[in-house]
DNA sequence: GCAAAAGTGTTGTGTCTACACCCATGT
DNA sequence: ACATGGGTGTAGACACAACACTTTTGC
């Protein structure tokens, strides 16, 4: 006897100044009525990866999802009331300039404020954003919740949000600019209606993700020549 | 169709100053006679982690194994040649001062140099290790390298072995004091043949994963009361 | 006394936070 | 002019690496 095997996902966008999780709302038993994370069973002959893109497709044009990896397994046989069941978890970031057409029965919710949700994927969904606040700290993940091109007030917002706390865009800059995560576009924004001083835009540098403060502590000792 | 699923566990200890991982050598077709990792199928009702421990029960005693956490499922589908499988792998730690009891089929073998591996396992060692180095630099895995008392020569040892790079005691100390990892135990270990100073011996305060370096950079704001 | 091993003190450096100050624009 | 938002400069805090120096033992 074997288990069936499902993957999901955690989709995270920054929407009005919020992290906000796609979900989709359960039209059948179990937990009929209840928000979920999107997902479905893995077919033949595909990659965990690949099934999880595939019924991603259905909610997001793949191209929107900037940036994708497996979170964990969850295996408790209770965690589905009907089946023996095995679900792989894995993190999608979109970046906040594109908004998705969505079918009906699906939408954002911030992750701050979540409604009951089916299974075990309320927690599912807090390790999501635990991995991104983590991995926004010492790794260029942010690229893949910005726009191509960006003041550092948007970027800086996009990490409020993320991170559920203020962040000085000072401070961020002078960090992201010395690790070479960000590069000036040399372009301006123009100021808004109540005045202020034009914008310098910046882009990451890369678009996959890189580890840009490999070890806290312990480093390796500094070799000589 | 449903895929199989698979537990394994690449479980690692020091000995000789080496970092090593315990390997089966398979008896059976695909990879007859080539070194794999220990593990094997999920039997209903169980969680991945007890499944694992299961397994892993054959080879060392479970109280042995000082700390276990889930790496990540693999799922390539031509990733075992007869059938189609899953596999989630854990990471199991196990204290440099217990010596298990192995079946014939089953030895110690130095991550640094891994013979030819069966199926994907070479990757998925090496992906332990990379966990595991990561996470002596921001938590207290330690504990589950060492004994439960030590000098801080023979853990400046642990973590060079481990790590794969000098490691200066001194300043180990100051870092895992501060922390509040390490407690001194107030004996003193005797000097050896040659002379010397007798060292002090402590302890790790707990024998629970804890991160104790959360934030690099982006930290919030400090509160002002 | 001398070698060996452990432990302490101290300096320097890199990286971040905090905050004061300066700049460019709209009204 | 002045409000608004963006940007720079600088000082301080902190944590760590490096290394010289001191302590305690065996022979």
């Amino acid at each position: 006897m074997r288990p069936a095997q499902v993957t999901l996902a955690v989709v995270l966008q920054v929407r009005d100044g919020r992290l906000q999780v796609l979900l989709w709302q359960r039209a059948e038993e179990p937990f009929k009525g209840a928000w979920s994370l999107p997902g479905g069973y893995l077919a033949p002959a595909e990659t965990l990866e690949q099934s999880i893109r595939r019924h991603l497709a259905d909610k997001v044009d793949v191209r929107e999802v900037a940036h994708l990896e497996q979170l964990e397994t969850r295996s408790d046989p209770e965690r589905h009331p009907g089946e023996w069941q095995l679900a792989t978890a894995y993190l999608g970031l979109v970046p906040s300039d594109v908004n998705p057409a969505l079918p009906e029965d699906t939408t954002w919710h911030a992750v701050g404020r979540l409604p009951e949700l089916a299974f075990d994927h309320g927690e599912i969904t807090l390790a999501g954003r635990e991995r991104l606040r983590a991995k926004l700290s010492y790794t260029n993940v942010g690229f893949a919740l910005a726009p191509d091109t960006f003041t550092l007030s948007e970027l800086r917002d996009l990490y409020v949000a993320a991170l559920g706390h203020a962040v000085s865009a000072t401070n961020l800059k002078r960090v992201l600019l010395r690790r070479g995560v960000l590069l000036p576009t040399g372009e301006l924004r123009p100021s808004g209606q109540g005045g202020g001083r034009p914008a310098a835009c910046f882009r990451f540098e890369h678009s996959r993700l890189h580890i840009t403060d490999p070890f806290a502590v312990l480093r390796p000792p500094r070799v000589i020549d």
